[in-house]
DNA sequence: TTTTCTCAGGCAAGCGGTTTCCAACACTGT
DNA sequence: ACAGTGTTGGAAACCGCTTGCCTGAGAAAA
């Protein structure tokens, strides 16, 4: 029972209670270097436990100079994408006893700067940044000082998708793995393709447009320029970009969407049109999105351990920091499914 | 260019260049009630931009005995229903300048304690716990006196999904959703049912099968027990309860879920057994994940407005706390679709 | 002109912790 | 018996910010 109007349990309650002094709580509470004796400690113990006491977060980073949070950004944490990525992320920091704060940028660069600046204010440990940068160099810059400042505060940073700011990030190999589909693909039998190739500021959409054309090249297989689609990155975005693809009667065997949503949206609209896929028109995908594995026709995609690779930015932001940043590249793994079948 | 260590530019840098003290920069960044005269205010701001200053959070918050976050417990941050409740609060919060920190619980009641326990240390606004509670009076017990020890310090706290706890709760209506779902799908002519009823201590699995089985009652239907299937309440779940139906020759014409990925694992292992749905079997489930709307057939479920039921969520913990805990109901709704066709 | 208000700046006391530094104490070794 | 050493408790400085209170200056009132 305390008697401030604010009713939370102050160390110096604790302290009183237990009879000892401020430092000695302190130090019985949390403080690792000094050692307290073991009925001093005990006592201390006892008494948070009886006042419920929990240490106020603020007051110990104010004092310590440091928080226990690590802050994620993502594009949009309802794209199960996104959420993937944020699982492995909470998992790992959880294990490192670290709190994450997420915040859902709805690709807006402006919110994104708006929140790495809030989370320079938290202080918070490190920053993740989840998401396909868009090629806009203003941007680029923009974000880049808010990164320095923030860095030069001691805070860490790690980016998961494209290296393009000097940090730790976890890069997709999507060109190629765009490639590798390419290759797969031809290897079914294919040879016209269409892409739905989602924006083209996006460079994730941009690098797997480019490794896969790349891929259908290096087999001696040409991808005219109308035969990729440009739409959002998005469900409906695949949908509309498939009925283009439907009403300009491309002649194609199989459509390729550079992510798998698209990919699912395209199937839709194949659906809607009274086609079906892969009878009438093969259709694939990339990421693996675990929620989509169980569509019909089962996707072809390229897998990308998504929620590894939360982790993985994670580990790389807190421990040591490398001299130089480190890059780690993750290699998606080509999935042949049933929505493209072997033309053999 | 500071000259401390730790890199980061404090209140008294800022000051200090503008040549005004401690309380007149404090005021011309943030002090709303006192004014400062306009050159001063200008000569601050400038400061603070030249230094690119941004406010330690942290101090903010122990000095003014509050901070701007709120913490978002859920079970599992990579399932769809949650990442789209999350998308709702987090965009609720951003309107209102709050962040979120954001709990993956793994459906651990002990994480659930020890989490919001951190948000209690962090001091935070409020906390949001959503997900479904388990039927253990003693776990409810413990969690009970957690919320109200955090509350004593001052906390708001909501819940998403059950009315277990004397706070503002947004309440799924599981019982009526169900029983409207019976009366959807007998209206369709089945008459003869199983439930993929998920874990018996899930309040939520329980409610929407006894909500179903009511229904049922209600036009006349019986639902045998051994139609009631146990599994967990998951993807893989609802494979082997559907599995299991199957193998048990239970006499059905429709499989009902008690959620969607339930559901759509049920549709796998049809498949995977060379059935067809709906041909063979009408399947149906709960929920309405945006990520399984084009799932083929596509899926009869209850929908729920996820997102929505997020942001109102947090704007039941913001604002004025009311005298009594509010309940905010919402009511699913049943939308029939492919996987469930009429007998007639 | 003097007196009374009002306004805005600055000092300093917090907020709730951590940590440095000092002093007290108990042992050791001679 | 005494200096030397190591341990541990507590006083107080400090972390970076907000805010109550005092003060001086100028405006308004007398």
């Amino acid at each position: 029972m305390t008697d401030r109007l604010d009713g939370s349990v102050r160390l110096e309650d604790v302290a009183k209670l237990a009879g000892v002094s401020l430092a000695t709580a302190s130090r019985a509470l949390n403080g690792s270097t000094r050692r307290v004796r073991d009925d001093l400690r005990e006592r201390v113990l006892d008494a948070a436990i009886a006042l419920q006491y929990t240490a106020n977060a603020h007051a110990q980073a104010v004092a310590r100079g440091r928080s226990d949070v690590v802050g994620l950004l993502v594009h949009d944490i309802g794209d199960p994408f996104f959420s993937s990525i944020a699982a492995g992320v909470i998992q790992a920091a959880d294990r490192e006893g670290l709190l994450v704060t997420l915040a859902s940028t709805g690709r807006d660069p402006a919110r994104e700067l708006q929140f790495v600046r809030a989370l320079r204010g938290q202080r918070a440990r490190a920053v993740i940044i989840a998401g396909s940068r868009v090629d806009e160099p203003a941007q680029m810059a923009q974000l880049a000082r808010e990164v320095a400042s923030y860095r030069a505060g001691g805070g860490r940073v790690a980016m998961i998708s494209q290296n393009r700011l000097p940090v730790d990030t976890v890069m997709l190999e999507n060109r190629a793995s765009g490639k590798a589909l390419a290759k797969a693909l031809v290897g079914l039998g294919h040879r016209r393709f269409a892409v739905l190739a989602g924006p083209a500021e996006l460079f994730t959409a941009r690098d797997r447009l480019d490794g896969f054309r790349q891929g259908l090249t290096g087999a001696g297989v040409s991808l005219p320029a109308r035969h990729i689609i440009r739409s959002d990155f998005t469900r409906d975005g695949g949908y509309e970009a498939l009925q283009q693809v439907l009403d300009a009667d491309l002649d194609v065997t199989c459509v390729v969407a550079v992510n798998d949503v698209m990919a699912v949206g395209a199937m839709a609209a194949l659906r809607a049109r009274g086609l079906r896929c892969p009878a009438d028109l093969a259709v694939a995908g990339f990421d693996d999105i675990v929620t989509l594995r169980d569509v019909t026709p089962s996707l072809t995609t390229v897998r990308f351990p998504l929620e590894e690779m939360g982790s993985t930015a994670l580990s790389l932001v807190v421990g040591a920091e490398g001299v130089r940043p480190r890059l780690h590249a993750v290699e998606g793994q080509v999935m042949i499914r049933e929505s493209t079948p072997s033309l053999g």
